[in-house]
DNA sequence: CCAAAAGTGTTGACAATACACCCATGA
DNA sequence: TCATGGGTGTATTGTCAACACTTTTGG
């Protein structure tokens, strides 16, 4: 803070938002994208994000557009966790202009299909597996590995893989998050345990219960708790040598 | 990035950093202090930082302006482990103008006292005690606060406690900065073979030994090893129920 | 010899794993 | 009644905290 006060003694700064949007259906990893309609990386599939305007701040900004780019119902939106990523701020990432981009990530459930690829401006977003994500505009790959590596240890020991799940979910759908994601099988029984042995996980939805396969028996659902932060964490298996 | 390509189309944004510096001395965590020439805030105590230059990327400019507002030696400056915190970007978070402002932490040992106090621009700067700083610039208390509070979690998963070790430590050390930021008392025997069972955490300096308190056996030195995360973690004591 | 700090050994409580088993439902 | 998924019990195995003990130095 040593320089000026005129506003326009240098080049000016853009500032924008990315968003790595994920969600968990059939099994695997997926996340938003939106193609690009104009110039530059015009075709290129991206994540969506967008400019952040004078009298906003980033994480505003942030819900607007993937309320505005993506067909994301607008309850959905207000309510989601964002959480900031980082800042991606290399002179030459956008060729325009200098742009310094405020990376989000935000998980969802798995949405009825239709939700996103709805009309308007959401006509070019999709759910992608990260699997198949090749080339993306801007250093939009690099964001998206640096977010997919966030939330791979964000499960260890925080409670965010509730918002992969629906408001009332089953443990077995809490365990699939996991198993997905870590792409590793989980022992059901001490899962289950673990789960309810940490305070403010999970709370139980008293006498509720519902069919998943169409066969077995009806699980018991449950809600998210209080708690954010997962003490003991929840590790997942052989990333170490030992435990 | 749905707008246009005149970069003056728009209220220009600013783009600052802010680094959260701590040390640890004394048995007390500090924190890296600048204390401003220049309205707003002249007189009051600020996180060192400035503007974004543009051709830099945000870490080059964090270690530029730390270089230049403290006295901090050149060649710990260039080698230090920058970590990004988060982006502020709140509209009126500066009185001049639009400013965001990209937030770092960084981890250094402790120094020998002239070094930041020395002439130039750094004969503002100064360490102060993370529980005596007050009113601080700008929304820099709410930067410390969350910089503060990730240091303390960090340590439970990665390694970068050796950071606030000099180059060659004793694991008497290692222990008091856990202790110091933990602000808990730790079992000595125990938090040794913790460390010496975690593969790479620290590797020892062969047949190297210092006297630590002036009495007292003299301790074997250890050197930061590889390794970067903790598996499995380093839990602070009593912060879940069990365990 | 005493105090102080480093370093080693041991034990008992607790936690985690692996796996056997029972329950409820649809076909 | 069988297949499928939910849920419980339990023994073995390992880990960790607690603390007694030994070692090496300075005064």
């Amino acid at each position: 803070m040593s320089a000026g006060y005129d506003p326009y003694a240098f080049e000016p700064f853009a500032v924008t938002v990315d968003l790595a949007v994920f969600t968990v259906r059939g099994g695997a990893l997926h996340v938003l994208l939106i193609r690009r309609g104009q110039e530059p990386y015009a075709g290129a599939w991206a994540l969506p994000g967008g400019f952040v305007l004078p009298r906003e701040s980033a994480e505003t900004a942030a819900r607007r557009e993937l309320a505005e780019e993506t067909g994301l119902p607008e309850a959905l939106v207000a309510a989601l966790h964002l959480e900031q990523l980082r800042t991606y701020s290399e002179p030459d990432r956008d060729p325009r202009m200098r742009v310094v981009s405020v990376a989000f990530t935000a998980l969802v459930p798995d949405l009825p299909e239709p939700a996103v690829e709805g009309g308007g401006d959401a006509a070019h977003a999709r759910w992608m597996p990260v699997g198949e994500v090749s080339a993306l505009a801007f250093d939009h790959a690099l964001i998206l590995a640096d977010a997919r590596e966030r939330v791979g240890s964000k499960l260890e020991y925080s409670c965010l893989a509730t918002a992969f799940c629906p408001p009332e979910f089953t443990l077995g759908e809490l365990q699939a998050v996991y198993e997905t994601i870590w792409d590793t099988a989980l022992d059901r029984p001490n899962f289950r345990r673990k789960v309810l042995a940490t305070p403010g996980f999970v709370e139980a939805v008293p006498g509720a219960a519902r069919l998943t396969g169409g066969r077995g028996k009806p699980a018991a659902l449950y809600r998210p708790g209080p708690a954010t932060t997962l003490h003991p964490p929840l590790l997942r298996p052989s990333e170490g040598t030992t435990r």
